[in-house]
DNA sequence: TATTGGGCTAACT
DNA sequence: AGTTAGCCCAATA
């Protein structure tokens, strides 16, 4: 088994630490197991200090842990009230008051007063509890004043109930691990953003980590236009997009053709993927990408309630229009228009549009997005290894290749690539 | 619910 | 104007 790294180590300890449902004795195995960090993150020190108070909450040890607490950023409010009351009690609960109480609050040395005066942690200072530390150094050598804190301060549970209130508040506020807070970037608020500025691979790592039904919802997003980025729509302000348009073409047409580059990545990809043992190979693919190897005598079935009658079995017989383009850049400025007032080129069928929208009521129809060649490729395979119509199969096996895609997709994809050549 | 076939339309020649 | 890939819809199993 691989070893963890570092980092995994970091992640992990960070996410189960942190969780209070997780118990003792599971944290306990998982501490042996795995190399505790060097840069422990703060919500994981704040865990085991946590942890480590909870299992022993009043004590000359725990006094150490709540000082810690407090060194760390945003403790909680009650932790002043925890550490006095645990002092307190080790000083009114000693058999030796005198001894106990110079050792925590006399000046200039007293370990809590130290803690709690000037120079220390501001998390643990207050009015009240400055009064606490004086009193116990005034009563040092007085037996009357000694007997008064012994019973205010000398009650183990009360004291521990404190501490208790101290950690059900951390543990309220100790927020979301890591992994969640990544998370929460990829499939929550933001995550629009985050999608729109990935490259495609790092989008189909999000695909796997948000599951399926996340990432249609943020594909869905994505490509839906944005209402409030052009509130403006006239004839001018159309004529100008197009205008940027044809010039972007203009530009298009001098500046180095990226597809020759995206295609080499996404054959990589795909001769990464064949070498688990099917028959296509990187050198078929790159000398004839709308070809496959897998075809011809030993051609797979496409049999079953396949649309096979009377099509060709032979992929090299595939239909020569059914081209494969690059992934689409993310949403340009086209997306912030609807999708019924998207401004393009002069189309003979737009011409007669009347002003109302017909289809306003209507939902809107999905962004035309080209198939790459990963996905064709990948869709041939799925119908050898799933056979044709199991296209949710197809779908539920290569989701970080059909992103944004539905089986229908698939479906109407394979009908295409199959349509005799006209 | 998944799949299918017909039909529609944006995008392109 | 014609063609096609991609998408939608309603029927069906």
């Amino acid at each position: 088994m691989p070893r963890v790294t570092p980092a995994g180590a970091r992640l992990m300890l960070d996410h189960v630490l942190g969780d209070p449902s997780v118990p003792a004795a599971a944290v306990d195995k998982l501490l042996a197991a795995l190399p505790f960090p060097s840069d422990p993150t703060p919500r994981l020190l704040r865990a085991v200090l946590l942890r480590r108070l909870a299992a022993d909450p009043v004590s000359e040890s725990s006094l150490d842990t709540l000082q810690l607490l407090a060194s760390l950023p945003a403790p909680a409010s009650p932790i002043a009230a925890a550490h006095i009351a645990v002092a307190a009690f080790i000083a009114a609960s000693a058999s030796d008051f005198d001894a106990a109480a110079r050792a925590l609050f006399a000046r200039p040395d007293g370990r809590a007063r130290l803690a709690v005066d000037e120079g220390g942690s501001p998390a643990l200072a207050s009015d009240e509890v400055i009064a606490t530390v004086d009193q116990f150094e005034a009563a040092v050598g007085n037996s009357f004043s000694q007997t008064v804190l012994r019973g205010l301060w000398g009650d183990r549970s009360a004291t521990e109930e404190r501490v208790r209130e101290l950690l059900a508040a951390e543990w309220a506020a100790i927020g979301p691990s890591l992994l969640v807070a990544a998370a929460e970037r990829i499939v929550g608020d933001g995550a629009v953003e985050k999608w729109r500025a990935a490259d495609e691979a790092t989008r189909a790592k999000f695909c796997i980590l948000a599951g399926e039904e996340n990432t249609r919802e943020v594909l869905g997003k994505l490509e839906e236009p944005t209402s409030s980025a052009n509130p403006i729509s006239t004839p001018a302000v159309e004529k100008a997009i197009d205008a940027l348009k044809t010039s972007c073409a203009d530009l298009h047409s001098v500046v180095e053709d990226p597809l020759p580059a995206a295609k080499a990545v996404a054959d990589e990809v795909l001769a990464a993927r064949l070498e688990k043992g099917v028959s296509l190979n990187a050198e078929e693919v790159r000398g004839q990408p709308t070809t496959c190897g897998t075809a011809g005598p030993s051609a797979p079935n496409y049999k079953d309630k396949g649309p096979s009658t009377g099509k060709p079995h032979n992929l090299m017989d595939w239909n020569p229009t059914a081209r494969t383009f690059q992934w689409e850049e993310s949403p340009g400025p086209e997306s912030s228009e609807s999708s019924l007032r998207r401004p393009h080129l002069p189309s003979p069928r737009r011409a007669p549009v009347s002003p109302l929208p017909p289809l306003e009521n209507k939902n809107r129809r999905r962004r035309t997005r080209k198939w790459c060649l990963l996905e064709e490729e990948t869709l041939i395979q799925g119908v050898e290894q799933y056979g044709s119509g199991n296209w949710k199969d197809i779908l539920n096996n290569n989701p970080d290749v059909f992103i944004g895609r539905t089986p229908v997709d698939l479906k109407d994809k394979w009908r295409n690539m199959i349509k005799p050549i006209m």
